[in-house]
DNA sequence: ACGTGATCCTGGAAGC
DNA sequence: TGCTTCCAGGATCACG
């Protein structure tokens, strides 16, 4: 479910009902997700969250000597509930707040992940992760220097986290559809001009789906629990087949790094 | 350093 | 209706 703006959505969401709130509890039924749950989250109980911040697609609960750290993986979703909810299929994990309420963490695949990051104890997950979208420091002179002599897909290399965080398969997809760019085309051999054209894009469809609340797909639930209601207007992902808006031709599909990937060879080059 | 492919897991949808 | 097959928003790891 979550690409980088449905975990920020989901970062709004849930940051108000946690923030200055104290742990009374920690109940984690399944720690079989992407890696164990470490017994460490247990001491987070009698610990008041300071922030809740984002890394990539990381979420980061600050608990003062630590963080909690959850990844929401293919299928993860967070809900705030009241305690006594009665659980469903694949609610893994409680962090339960002196209000009465819990952060649920549910995910049927299980590639999520809950982790423990002591302050000054960075984890191998965070090493070598590229800049954040959204910040000026990824840039479209990054995207150049970075890609020359790279055979690579363009698109399998704007979604490596080691370039830039946070851009999954939809929007990688659509941002290449923005910026004209063929996504089979070589890295090395796309121009600075166009890089600079595929950064804007980047940015721009990321932060417009942040905007409208997260793409809807699915499995996408806001962090309260209401479906979210914005369905961010797709140009190409997911419409094989179909005609482009923009030249009428038909969109095609292709496995690229394992990953289906949609573009348009009128529009895309 | 780079590129490719396998892999973790479950459920929903599509096909027969 | 029921069974089988395919596919999915991510990221790591092993190997050539």
């Amino acid at each position: 479910m979550p690409e980088l703006p449905e975990v920020e959505v989901s970062r709004l969401g849930i940051s108000p009902w946690l923030i200055n709130h104290t742990i009374t509890d920690v109940i984690v039924r399944d720690k079989r997700l992407r890696w164990p749950v470490p017994d460490e989250i247990k001491t987070a109980v009698g610990r008041t969250i300071s922030d809740v911040t984002r890394r990539a697609k990381y979420l980061l609960i600050d608990v003062g000597n630590a963080d909690i750290v959850l990844h929401l993986g293919m299928s993860g979703k967070l809900r705030v509930v009241e305690k006594s909810t009665p659980v469903i299929k694949h609610d893994h994990i409680d962090i339960v707040l002196d209000t009465g309420k819990c952060l649920r963490f549910n995910d049927p695949r299980r590639f999520g992940a809950c982790l423990w990051q002591p302050k000054g104890d960075e984890l191998p997950q965070f090493h070598k992760l590229g800049p954040e979208p959204l910040t000026d420091a990824f840039d479209a002179e990054r995207l150049h220097v970075l890609s020359r002599g790279r055979k690579s897909p363009v698109k399998s290399f704007i979604m490596d986290n080691d370039v830039v965080v946070g851009v999954g398969n939809i929007y990688a997809n659509e941002a290449l559809f923005m910026a004209g760019i063929d996504p089979r085309r070589a890295a090395g051999r796309v121009s600075a001009s166009r890089y600079a054209a595929l950064t804007d894009a980047i940015k721009a469809v990321l932060q417009k789906a942040i905007n409208e609340g997260g793409t809807t797909l699915k499995d996408f639930a806001q962090s309260d629990g209401k479906p979210g209601y914005f369905a961010q207007h797709l140009n190409v992902y997911g419409k094989a087949g179909k005609a482009c808006e923009r030249c009428g031709g038909v969109i095609k599909s292709k496995v690229i790094g394992q990953r289906n990937t949609f573009f348009c060879i009128g529009c895309q080059r």
